[in-house]
DNA sequence: CAGGAAATAATTTGATCATATTCTGGGGCA
DNA sequence: TGCCCCAGAATATGATCAAATTATTTCCTG
């Protein structure tokens, strides 16, 4: 009914025909990161499997892979849903990125090259202008593209993929945030860090992304406390 | 709520009839975690399903979460294999782990009861006669069962997770490295951390959880470099 | 006679398996 | 040595069975 490109029109079809949980897991994925699986929303398996025309083992094998990263809970005996996140979950969840994000800043401008100050600036830009548009699924989308490509450059495999299980587990509710308070108002640390990997400076770069998490996050509890301990 | 019909009081009476899947991803996770599968190993589906006894789609499953959550690699095209640990690996684990741990460390003093901390002395207890009767295998499921027990009365669940998953990532090699020194020669630090715990010293306690961790992710650094990059 | 609670019937969903299909790697043959 | 074919492993489907939630019915009480 709704999805459309099931098959064959993969995008970049020179590349290796990956597998169809693969690909399952890539789509439903985007849909918790990017918030259009709301929190505390519910999904069932054979819903998926229709609603994404696959047959039902792959469908379960994403799921189960989500389940293991935190993306989903495994409400009860019979509900799959977007975990709804408590206070005390964002106060770790803070604590956590306050830690891994600025370390692998530090890493990331220890290793930079200038392609790869050229690429962070080049998402920044973009950034720059999903604000300008309000587009806010955009924003989200370049948002953690912007630290994801920072996390691959640190090149800490083990730590990026903490951090990246972190966004996993926030971005529902950012999407929520954001939607509430408009993009206007989300003033981001990029420049400085940016200028800071530039100079080689990498207290300061890990300084600018730490302060940008806490920014960010920070707005996230409060509009939690707000709306109730639903966000 | 709806559900609270299941009997917690009834200790092995009525088991709540456990899925196939998560039968099978407890066993590979012990597997992986007390090192009877070496890193370097390789597992097939197949050999898998054969072995437990069980038919594919659950063993599928479990392989898919043990790979989110870093016990296992895809090895390129056809294999899964337990990862090989990289000089770079240890020092990521290392540093994640000097972070995680002292903090669970330090939440679970300020959190723990009575019965929380005969607990773990209990475990504590028995880990010294696994020691003194060089059981190797006993040990190493211990020490991760006294860990483990101290991230949960810490009630973080996403940190504890994290440290988990880190645990998950060094079991192997720690059995490598235990069983080529033996176990005399492994002085944990847990004495002086039930006490700075029963002193409710938070501060103390999480500087001997990070004395014990350091001592012994060391280590495993160091029989790493001896032997090469198997480890 | 009406309202509600308990029991039961029905539908939905999850778990597992047997089987078909696709793909990779290796061995045999030129 | 290099190419092609085949065995075997992994992927994916649909069917089947079991469990649970929902809907319905019935019976009891006020």
């Amino acid at each position: 009914m709704t999805t459309t490109a099931q098959h064959l029109s993969t995008p970049e079809a020179a590349l290796p025909r990956l597998p169809a949980h693969e690909v399952i897991y890539r789509q439903l994925r985007d849909l918790v990161l990017f918030g259009d699986l709301a929190p505390g929303e519910a999904v069932t398996i054979q819903g998926l499997s229709e609603r994404l025309g696959a047959g039902m083992t792959p469908v379960r094998e994403a799921l189960r892979r989500l389940i293991a990263e935190g993306a989903l809970v495994f409400q009860g005996n019979r509900r799959v849903s977007v975990p709804l996140l408590s206070a005390d979950n964002i106060s770790e969840l803070i604590l956590a990125r306050q830690w891994v994000d600025p370390h692998l800043a530090l890493r990331a401008t220890e290793r930079a090259r200038l392609s790869d100050l050229n690429q962070l600036r080049a998402l920044d830009d973009e950034l720059d202008v999903a604000i300008a548009r309000g587009d806010l699924r955009a924003y989200l989308e370049l948002n953690y593209r912007f630290h994801k490509r920072l996390y691959e450059i640190a090149e800490a495999p083990i730590l990026a993929r903490m951090a990246d299980g972190l966004w996993l587990r926030f971005g529902p509710s950012l999407r929520v945030v954001c939607g509430r308070m408009g993009t206007q108002n989300l003033p981001d640390k990029h420049k400085a860090m940016l200028e800071a990997m530039q100079a080689r400076d990498s207290e300061a770069a890990a300084r600018a992304i730490r302060e940008d998490v806490i920014q960010g996050m920070e707005q996230v509890r409060q509009s939690l406390e707000h709306s109730g301990a639903l966000c």
